[in-house]
Order: C-alpha cells, then sequence, then structure tokens
RNA sequence: GCGCCCGUGGCUCAAUCGGAUAGAGCAACGGCCUUCUAAGCCGUAGGCUGCAGGUUCGAAUCCUGCCGGGCGCACCA
C-alpha cells in the first residue's frame, strides 16, 4: 500500500477538492490487482478452481505499449489447475467483470494467455496533476512500514585515504538508504571502525618510522610492513608538540617501545582520528554522513566479544578442534601451514564450509570473532534488518557472518550483505595501482576534485553492483559531457530554461491543466512518470541503487525526443498550459531522482 | 581443489523477484540549429544472450554439467 497523502484536483479547471490517494502508480495497480482477484474468485466459485492455495500471478506492465498499461498473468498460471486452455480461461474471467469501469478503457486476452488492460486517458492525464501536486514526496511510499534498517558501510579501515574502490561503496550505501528512508524505512547509517587490529600497530610504527627519519635527517629506505605513504608524513606533522616530543624522547631512548607504552597509545589514537578526519572529509566532499561511527575498540573494551561468545558457548555452537589443510593450487604456498587445535565457532551448522576460528595462536580473537560480536550487538541495539555493504573482496566472509547471526539470534535472513564488486582504475588503459601499500596511488579525493561529485555518484551508479566497474581518469575527465549525469541534468536544466523563456517572452502561463494534453508522445511520458515510484520500490526492495540512474536516464531521454519533436510553448495558451503541467511534472520526476541519488538538478548549465 | 560474483551487438552495460518482437550508451555511417539550450534529436547498421542438456504454457533469467574472466580460501583485515 502507498501513502495517503492529500492533494488538490483540478479536474477540469473547476475548483479544488480534496481527497486522499495512494501513490498514483500504485493506485492503479492495486485497482487491477483487486480485479484481478475478484475474476479469480468467480471463477474460483464457478468450480473452475480448486479452494486450494492458488499458484502466484502478477500485475505487470508490459513492456509493449500495444499489450495496454497492465497485463495480468492469472489465467496462464491457473490453466494447468483449471485444466483449461490459458486463453479460454482468461476469457471465462473476463467475463466476470463489470462492463463500467471507471479509469480503464478497454480490456483484451493476448498472446499466450495474457490478459491486458488500458488506462484511459483523462486518467493518465490526472497523473500529470498527481504528480505536481505531490512534489517531492511523489515516489515516497510507506512500503517499509517503519521497519528498523541498520545499513552499514565504507567501513574502510582508518590507516589511510580512501580509494576508488571505497568510493563506489560509499555512494552504494548512502543512495540505498537514501531509498530505504524514501519507501518509509527508518534508517540508521553506521560506519565500522577497524581500530583494533594489528594494522592500526602498523599504522603507528610507520608514523614512528617516519619520525625517525627527520630526527636523523636522511632518508631511510621503508620497510614493506609500513605504510609508505605520504599522508604519514601529513599526520607526524599535524602531531601536538606534546606528543611529538614524547615519540622523539623514545625514540632517542632504545629499546624501542611497544605497544602498551603510554606514548604509543597516544600516537595510535592520534593517527587513527587523523585519518578518519581525512575519510571524514572525503565523505563531506561527496556529501555522505553517518549516523554513528562504531568503534571496534570500544567493542573489545567493554567486553562485547566475550558477551557474544558466552551465547555461542551456552548454545554448544562453539567447540575446539582443528582445521583440514585447504587442498590445491591456490597462488599462496601451503607449507607453512601447522595444523593446530583452537576453538572453532560451528559455522558448518548454518550452511558455511568448515568451522571458523575464533582466536589466534596467540589467544586473541580473530575477526571474525569480533565481527561476531559486531553484528551481535547490532542485532541487540534492536534493528529489524542489517545491510552490509562490502566489497567484492569481503565475499569470503558472508556465509560465515550470518551463519554467526543465525546461531546467535536463531533467525535467519536478518542480514543481507550486498557485495559491491571491484572497480578498476584506468587512466589512459593503462591500470592504476590502487593498494595503500603502493604508497603512490590515487586516491577518491583525487578522482573527486578531477572529476566532480555529481559525475562521479552517477558514475558509480551505472552498473549493478555485482559488475565490475570500469573508470577510466582520462575518459570522466576529458570526456566528461559524455557521462550520462549531464543527460540527465541537461533534460532538468532545460525544462528551468523553458520556464524562464515563459516570463522572458512575457507569456501568459494559463491554467497548467493536462487534460488537454493528447499526443502519443505525451501520454509515453506520462506513463512512465508513473513507472517511477515501482522503480524507486524495486531499487530498495531489491537492494539495487541502479536502477535510479537507469530510470532517470530512460526518463531523460524520452524528454529530449518529447522536447524535439514538440513545441511546449505553443500559440495556443490552453496547449501551452497543458504542456508546461507535463514539464513541470518531468521535471519533479527528475528532481526526486537525483536527490535520491545525491545529485545535483541544476536550472542552468 | 572449494566457495561467491560475472559471461548479452565491435566496446561498456540494461532487461520490472520466469513473460509477449532482448533494449540503451559509446564507436561507425547518413541527416536536423532564422522559433523554447545541438551537453540535444531523427535515421541506418549491428544478436543462436559463452556451450550442452533439463524444468513449463513461456528461460538472458531457475536447475545440472562443462568453458572463460574476477574475488576469496587457518593465523592479517
Amino acid at each position: 500500500m502507498g501513502p495517503t497523502i492529500r492533494f488538490n484536483r483540478r479536474p477540469e479547471g473547476k475548483e479544488s477538492l480534496i481527497f486522499e490517494f495512494h501513490d498514483p502508480g500504485e493506485h492503479m495497480k492495486d485497482l487491477l490487482k483487486q480485479w484481478v482477484d475478484g475474476m479469480v474468485n468467480q471463477v474460483r466459485a464457478q468450480g473452475l478452481l480448486p479452494h486450494d492455495p492458488l499458484p502466484a500471478y502478477r500485475i505487470d506492465r508490459p513492456k509493449e505499449r500495444h499489450h495496454g498499461d497492465f497485463s495480468t498473468n492469472a489465467a496462464m498460471v491457473l490453466a494447468r489447475i483449471a485444466r483449461m486452455k490459458p486463453r479460454d480461461l482468461a476469457e471465462r474471467m473476463l467475463a466476470t467483470l463489470p462492463r463500467d469501469q471507471k479509469d480503464i478503457e478497454r480490456w483484451e486476452v493476448a498472446g499466450p494467455g495474457f490478459i491486458n488492460f488500458f488506462v484511459t486517458t483523462s486518467r493518465l492525464q490526472q497523473h500529470v496533476h498527481e504528480i505536481i501536486d505531490a512534489g517531492t514526496r511523489y515516489g515516497q511510499s510507506s512500503l517499509g512500514q517503519g521497519v528498523k534498517v541498520m545499513v552499514e558501510f565504507v567501513s574502510a579501515n582508518p590507516t589511510g585515504p580512501m580509494h576508488v574502490g571505497h568510493g563506489r561503496g560509499a555512494v552504494t550505501g548512502d543512495v540505498l538508504c537514501r531509498l530505504l528512508t524514501a519507501t518509509g524505512h527508518e534508517v540508521h547509517r553506521e560506519y565500522y571502525i577497524n581500530d583494533a587490529g594489528r594494522q592500526i600497530d602498523v599504522l603507528a610504527r610507520s608514523v614512528q618510522h617516519r619520525c625517525r627519519e627527520r630526527m636523523e635527517g636522511v632518508t631511510l629506505s621503508t620497510p614493506d610492513e609500513f605504510y609508505p605513504g605520504e599522508y604519514v608524513i601529513d599526520i607526524l606533522e599535524a602531531m601536538p608538540p606534546s606528543l611529538r616530543q614524547s615519540l622523539e624522547g623514545s625514540l632517542a631512548n632504545p629499546p624501542p617501545l611497544d605497544t602498551n607504552d603510554t606514548t604509543m597509545t597516544a600516537l595510535t589514537r592520534f593517527a587513527v582520528n587523523w585519518v578518519l578526519e581525512d575519510i571524514r572529509n572525503d565523505l563531506d566532499r561527496l556529501d555522505i554522513h553517518f549516523d554513528q561511527w562504531f568503534s571496534e575498540r570500544e567493542l573489545h573494551e567493554q567486553g562485547g566479544i566475550d558477551h557474544a561468545l558466552k551465547i555461542l558457548r551456552a548454545k554448544d555452537l562453539i567447540h575446539d578442534g582443528s582445521l583440514e589443510k585447504p587442498k590445491g593450487g591456490g597462488e599462496r604456498p601451503q607449507d607453512q601451514w601447522e595444523t593446530r587445535r583452537q576453538p572453532l565457532f560451528r559455522a558448518t551448522a548454518f550452511g558455511d564450509d568448515v568451522d571458523r576460528p575464533l582466536q589466534k595462536p596467540d589467544g586473541t580473537y580473530t575477526y571474525f570473532a569480533a565481527d561476531i560480536a559486531y553484528h551481535l550487538n547490532k542485532y541487540e541495539r534492536g534493528f529489524d534488518r542489517l545491510v552490509n555493504i562490502w566489497g567484492a573482496d569481503h565475499g569470503g566472509y558472508v556465509k560465515r557472518v550470518e551463519a554467526a547471526l543465525e546461531g546467535l539470534t536463531g533467525k535467519k535472513d536478518i542480514l543481507k550483505v550486498l557485495l559491491v564488486q571491484m572497480v578498476n582504475l584506468t587512466r589512459n588503459g593503462q591500470p592504476v595501482r590502487m593498494s595503500k601499500r603502493a604508497g603512490n596511488f590515487v586516491t577518491l579525493r583525487d578522482v573527486v576534485e578531477q572529476v566532480g561529485s555529481d559525475a562521479v555518484r552517477f558514475w558509480f551508479l551505472t552498473r549493478a553492483s555485482a559488475s565490475q566497474l570500469d573508470f577510466d581518469l582520462d575518459l570522466a575527465v576529458a570526456h566528461s559531457n559524455d557521462n550520462p549525469v549531464y543527460y540527465v541534468q541537461y533534460a532538468h536544466a532545460r525544462i528551468c530554461s523553458i520556464e524562464r523563456q515563459l516570463e522572458e517572452k512575457g507569456l501568459e502561463r494559463g491554467l497548467l491543466d493536462a487534460h488537454v494534453l493528447e499526443l502519443e508522445a505525451e501520454m509515453d511520458l506520462i506513463r512512465f512518470l508513473n513507472v517511477y515510484p515501482e522503480t524507486v520500490e524495486s531499487a530498495a526492495v531489491h537492494l539495487e541503487p541502479h536502477r535510479i540512474a537507469f530510470y532517470l536516464q530512460d526518463l531523460a531521454a524520452m524528454f529530449h525526443t518529447y522536447y524535439n519533436s514538440t513545441r511546449i510553448l505553443d500559440d495556443e495558451p490552453r496547449i501551452r498550459g497543458g504542456r508546461l503541467a507535463l514539464c513541470h511534472a518531468v521535471r519533479q520526476v527528475l528532481t526526486n531522482g537525483l536527490k535520491l541519488m545525491g545529485v545535483k538538478a541544476p536550472e542552468r548549465m
């Protein structure tokens, strides 16, 4: 069910009256659904169908317009049970339908047994006003019914600047949040900070290494285990004098400090916060913001892991065992493998391939153990549904985390992990290194500065997240006019321009009554505007933000075609007013869609 | 060897939880600015949806097996 919103209706230019309605798109579909259900019940009453539960049938919008505005496959789905030919059953169903229908012009049986429905012109015209009156709310729905969803995304390790791959996950997550919010979910955006692992110590020691360099006034070779990036020096230079002094002091007095040293602790905190600030800055430039930044370190300190493992133990889901050496020909040499007994989570009880270790040889917890605790924590905070957006290189973790959550809660399908595939960054066709360890890599910030937030955001959403994405820097910059985002924005700017022209030429605005519209191009445009709310819902339900990008490109294309074939500012005021109303509706949908993508809708270009 | 993802015109990708004649963009070719922005539009050409089976009224979509590419595979994250 769509939301109930109030709007003004202006049929035939008469006085406005207020009444309630559902989403325009859903309204018709709901109506059709009732009809089809009614027909099915009728033929069932005639004894053509058993009273058992029936297979699901659908109401769809056919691709081909001559197949109507809506169609149902009900007769085909039910034909076997009825032991009739699909077309015959369709005829019997239609025979039960009353003749006088206000919004449907006609219906027919077509093809292998589809029932097609054709909406009246006046109903289509009416949609234009419904869109205008709904305004920024057009496309929103209450589908989610206030379900509490946490979306965890980005969660890049605070050990260096974000790369382009992070950016794709960030944009995907952000738009997904916007979609879920628009469809009536209560969304919580969270960033999980991996500030507890060994890589944090490496960061601190990398800073330390640079500090030693400065003190000795030489350039030392940078060992492999340190982060080589320039930003490490930035961290050093940003350090408050007191910390710098104690760092230098400790370096002057061997033996070198260990990780429990207070100076080292302070250094680590400072470095992590510096990098997080850097990351936050990048995200700001993309207009991406979080409700909460969740620290893994605090999770440890507050005993979250013990808490989670205690529950698992109580359910007998932890046992001591040893893993078998993985077989066969990975790249990694397997000769260092040593068999040892360790506490394992019984992931195999929930569909994973092997049981998973919870402790490292030194007795500390594995990353997986912390992840179990974190996801339990999410669940205990009262979220109905969890969505994680991970890079594809973490795909191997999905099963075990799902398994852990099911083991802890006894519920399946609380968590959905959306894997975002790799971004292949190239420059002039040549691959560009993106590893933090490579030192000289292109950061997300570089790309946003060169290409711009709008283009970057849009480009990331021009592919399903399961598909790998090619991102060529030269192409994005040099041929930026080919970027689809400008195509869509241009449609919006054009409409704004028309409205400006209206003023400049001193033309009357007219009645803005869409009921004078009659061109096929206009009806097609209206039909497509009606698909928007369904597109938003399907993008949200399927967790596929890219659908909005494709929809907007199609809508822009339809508008450009219309614009080129038809003069909006017609000499006849009534026609002009009708077309302006339609443009208004198109502009509204472009605005709403771009807003969902976090992309600006410029008034002029 | 195992798990996950992906194979769709020359290239990059869509395709409404199985629907009717598989669609766009780029590249190629030919047209359209004395009227609202040519960052645009119109037209032409291009396909055995990797291969082979199966499921059913109906398959790019689901199942099985191959082929090819990507990611991952105790202890790091």
